[in-house]
RNA sequence: GUCCCCAUCGUCUAGAGGCCUAGGACACCAGCCUUUCACGCUGGGUACGCGGGUUCGAAUCCCGCUGGGGACGCCA
């Protein structure tokens, strides 16, 4: 039988890097397996599922390149065969009515935690005659769960885990309104959907002894289950708002490339040897649930941000000029055919230099934009009379410098020479005339890419 | 409160009884390279939560403790 995995996010938010990476080895694992990956919106809570989250939730995936193998199935569109499964396990005999209210079963929850004993439905109605039923309440469906034993899970990652059955009640499978329950939904669809590994958060562990409780009542095969540790923030606690990008856009737009964050989040909890940098071929290749870790791991932003940089090295230079403009563009910054050409030039040596696509746009703007740049308080201090004089005189003798890269050092390092000076007493008053920083691409890259006409206007710029 | 899960450097991890005076990566410190910055390179410190077992031998197996997390809804 061939393997077929399932993301199910509940689109309630947007996707956050918890989702994205269950997201991501439910595909490795489906792909090493030569199976499908697909995708299901848990939106049975109309109140709070959104149409946005959906969009947000499908355009975040496809940034990550887990866009699923077959269109999603909207678990909301399922309802009359979730209600289905119910009655056919009401006339089975494995599930009953109850017909408590609301305010009956808070009572009995109450009046549990007062007597220190955990909130459970007691399970008033399960032997009880339908004919007690009170009049004007619509009952609900309860699955009739074993009372005796235990219930075993056999956990691809966490192992063996196993409950008594005493410690579980009768779940509600069929709200009284006729709309399924999420446990109850979920194994219906897993089912139907032939699902054959469902991988999930950890804290999805308790649910699947409830869960496994309606596959057995069905007469169902029982698919195999890997729970996956969650992610938490850099304190250790659950990951939320309070600890800075969480949601998988930010870390777009706070200029992660999306394999870099894939590669991230696969080393989270999961590891092969010493291997740190991995494609999304080899991840596919040695993925293995066995291989994930069973402890929650921590985020770390200066571990991401330093395979983010490994990854811009190495991604192309049109891509990431393409991505430079279009940041810069947004800012309403200047900048024409000329100016991306520069940055194309540059982009080799850029690219070296930076962490992130913020960095990297930041690096590049001075190439971008026309005329000289405004000077960073820094530089401005090391730009001295002398500096100035310098400048004055390089300019001069601009014209005769030949302007090919590799002569563009000689032809420095000459004139320094002449001068009596390092080569870095004039490459860095030049640096800060020509960008305005302190930092940059060697300066000989910096004076090619710029062109001699302008170098020569911000040089002279500089001098005044 | 009850149940379930987890536990190696600050962080992510390697480790499936001897290969471990515990390896790698990020971060940190020192240095090298160098036209700045970065990359790269060299070196450095820092970890098996505690207590009992089992064994000739335990980071690895068992038990307890402690600590952390999760689940207990007519939410998902």
């Amino acid at each position: 039988m061939s393997v077929r995995t399932r993301f199910a996010p509940s689109p309630t938010g947007f996707l956050h890097i918890g989702g994205a990476r269950t997201a991501l080895f439910n595909l490795l694992f489906a792909r090493h397996h030569g199976g499908q990956y697909l995708l299901r919106v848990e939106d049975t809570d109309r109140a709070r599922s959104t149409e946005d989250a959906v969009q947000q939730i499908l355009h975040s995936l496809e940034w990550l390149g887990l866009s699923p193998d077959e269109p999603p199935v909207f678990q909301s569109s399922r309802a009359a065969r979730h209600a289905e499964v119910a009655h056919e396990m009401l006339a089975a005999g494995r599930a009953y009515r109850c017909w408590c209210t609301a305010e009956e079963l808070a009572a009995m929850r109450e009046a549990a935690m007062q007597a220190g004993r955990p909130p459970r439905y007691d399970g008033r109605w399960r032997d009880r005659d339908p004919a007690e039923a009170p009049a004007g309440v619509q009952p609900s469906i309860r699955l009739k769960a074993p009372r005796d034993g235990s219930t075993v899970v056999e956990d691809l990652v966490q192992g063996r885990v196993e409950v008594q059955n005493a410690e579980l009640d009768d779940m509600i499978i069929l709200r009284s309104d006729g709309s399924p329950t999420y446990l109850h939904a979920v194994v219906v669809d897993d089912h139907d959907m032939r699902i054959t590994h469902v991988i999930r958060g950890d804290d999805h562990l308790t649910n699947t002894f409830r869960q496994v409780q309606i596959y057995d009542a069905m007469g169902w095969h029982r698919p195999h289950f890997a729970h996956i540790p969650l992610i938490h923030g850099a304190d250790g606690a659950k990951l939320s708002k309070r600890h800075g990008a969480v949601g998988v856009m930010e870390f777009a737009d706070q200029g992660i490339l999306p394999e870099a964050l894939c590669n991230y989040l696969l080393r989270l909890g999961w590891g092969h040897g010493d291997e740190e940098i991995l494609t999304r071929d080899r991840a596919i290749a040695l993925f293995e649930l066995r291989d994930v870790g069973r402890a929650a791991a921590r985020m770390d932003d200066k571990k991401l941000a330093h395979l983010n940089g490994t990854y811009l090295r190495q991604a192309d230079d049109d891509r990431l000029v393409a991505e430079v403009l279009r940041r810069l563009g947004k800012e309403g910054a200047l900048f024409g055919t000329i100016g991306g050409d520069r940055v194309k030039a540059l982009m080799p040596e850029l690219k070296e230099r930076a962490k992130t696509l913020v960095d990297l746009t930041a690096a590049a703007a001075f190439a971008a934009h026309e005329g000289p740049p405004t000077i960073e308080a820094k530089a401005q201090a090391l730009l001295t009379p002398e500096a100035k004089v310098l400048l004055a005189d390089l300019a001069q003798f601009l014209n005769t410098a030949p302007w090919e890269r590799q002569d563009l050092v000689t032809w420095l390092r000459d004139y320094a020479d002449v001068k009596g000076i390092k080569l870095g007493q004039v490459a860095q008053p030049l640096r800060i005339a020509l960008t305005g920083s302190t930092q940059s691409p060697p300066i000989d890259a910096v004076l090619w890419a710029l062109g001699r006409t302008e170098a020569m206007d911000r040089i002279l710029a500089a001098a005044e």
